[in-house]
RNA sequence: GUGGCUAUAGCUCAGCAUGGCAGAGCACCAGAUUGUGGAUCUGGCUGUCGCGGGUUCAAAUCCCGCUAGCCACCCCA
């Protein structure tokens, strides 16, 4: 008999399955308690945007530029797969009115965003994310808010070992002045510098101090800073999101190098990391300022800020930290019942839904492959039904940790369980 | 988008350098145990050897292409 090949899961994507829903389980949970502890309200955006939505967002992103996952409909409108949340949540907070409520609107998401790049360690195409927003916000001290949150959310989850990075990156009034003299400081050494990196000198020469081709290393400690050259208001916000995280306790490591590339980003950027191995590619939270991006999607300029937590990361790690999430049993009760007994069997299991949760075996084995089974399900008890129990409405309750076994009338079956 | 490694039973893998009957463990099913789990023992089922092509009397094994997975790069959570 031919068969034909097995369709597997689409490439990036993949299922968790109930063993690891449970440490999932506790993350997501985490996440949103947290973030109702701090006034944040959740709230769901849909998966598709317009591609133009997400464009506008900026178009010289890879995430955009080359990892989006982006089609027609039927109707010929261009849609694509959101590849972070704050684009959705930003146009959701003008279309829903939260921009006539009180400021700021403190939000939160849990959901599944796509890129599409090659899978590997701690990144899929399909991936989820614990996303926090504080829109309409002009305070620093919400900066600190929410980094203080995340790393409330991070220590909840039992990661004791991680590490924050944190810079300012100024605004639009003191930003254009420093980007001139970065370029000013690296055109001299243009040639010496890697591809990407030439052509970045021009477009967007901020990303020039994350680079981290060798090659481009030995120019870094020389270059102008930021922190330099920040207008008033920018180094007056510097000081004070550093005051409240001073105050709150919470250490972080200062970053120069430590950018984003969008020009609507503004002041403010932070990383998480886990502990030890502190590469670049394995952040576990980023955030920041964004006080430019509700004007690029065409909305009144409003300033906002807020995060992005890894979920497929957090729980990676917490998972490597060696916690032990034990997964409860499918059913606390099984009932086990001779063939052609399938109705009675179902009957005495809604009368013990009354009290545990109960799955019936169906399946046409053997009663010791049955009892084998229940076993390994991690059953409690068994309940077990035989042609002349059946008849008289009674049936075996078998306790399996110590093997006592009782007769018990169906109708008295709940209150045994209880 | 680039590179390295990998693909054989439901799962984990051996077999491949030197071409010659498709293997092991686990899991599953049955029995030892006259309806009763965990330990032990016995038996049994499961294969287009990832897909397509080539070389050869003969290919899981050698060659080419493709796909997928893992890992790394670019980049991102």
């Amino acid at each position: 008999m031919p068969r034909t090949e097995p369709i597997k899961a689409v490439r990036g994507m993949r299922d968790l399955m109930p063993a690891e829903r449970a440490l999932w389980r506790t993350v997501e949970r985490a996440a949103a308690r947290v973030a109702r502890s701090f006034g944040y309200q959740e709230m769901v955006t849909p998966i598709l945007e317009h591609t133009d939505l997400i464009e506008r967002v900026g178009t010289e992103t890879d995430a955009v530029a080359k990892e989006l996952y982006r089609f027609e409909d039927r109707g010929g409108r261009n849609l694509a797969l959101r590849p972070e949340a704050t684009a959705g949540i930003v146009r959701a907070y003008f279309e829903g009115h939260l921009n006539q409520g009180p400021q700021p609107a403190r939000l939160f998401l849990i959901g599944p965003m796509f890129r599409y790049d090659r899978p590997q360690k701690g990144r899929y195409r399909q991936f989820f994310q614990f996303d926090i927003e504080a829109i309409g916000a002009d305070s620093p001290a919400v900066d600190a808010e929410i980094i203080e949150l995340a790393a409330t959310w991070l220590r909840e989850v039992g990661l004791r070992d991680v590490a924050l990075e944190l810079n300012t990156i100024g605004d639009h009034k003191c930003r254009p002045a420093y980007l001139d003299l970065l370029r000013e400081y690296y055109r001299p050494l243009k040639d010496k510098l890697h591809g990407d990196c030439q052509r970045r000198l021009e477009t967007s020469p901020l990303r020039l101090l994350d680079c981290k081709v060798p090659q481009c290393q030995p120019f870094k400690p020389k270059a102008p800073r930021i922190t330099d050259h920040l207008c008033d208001e920018c180094a007056a916000a510097w000081v004070l999101v550093r005051r409240v995280l001073d105050a709150a306790g919470i250490e972080y490591r200062l970053n120069p190098y430590l950018v984003r590339g969008l020009d609507y980003y503004t002041r403010t950027v932070f990383e998480f990391y886990p502990g030890g191995a502190s590469g670049q590619q394995d952040a576990l939270v980023a955030g920041g300022r964004y006080d430019g991006l509700a004007e690029a999607e065409g909305w009144r300029s409003t300033p906002g800020v807020g995060f992005a937590g890894g979920l497929d990361r957090v729980t990676e790690v917490v998972a490597a930290s060696g916690a032990e999430v034990i997964p409860e049993p499918p059913a606390e009760v099984v009932v086990l019942a001779d063939p052609g007994l399938e109705v009675e069997a179902a009957e005495v299991a809604r009368l013990c839904r009354a009290a545990r949760t109960v799955a019936v075996d169906y399946e046409p084995k053997s009663l010791r492959a049955k009892m084998r089974s229940a076993n390994k399900l991690g059953a409690r008890w068994v309940v077990l039904l035989g042609e002349s129990e059946a008849q008289h409405h009674v049936a075996q309750l078998k306790d399996m940790a110590s093997g006592a076994q009782v007769e018990v009338p169906w109708k008295q079956l709940a209150e045994s369980l209880a």
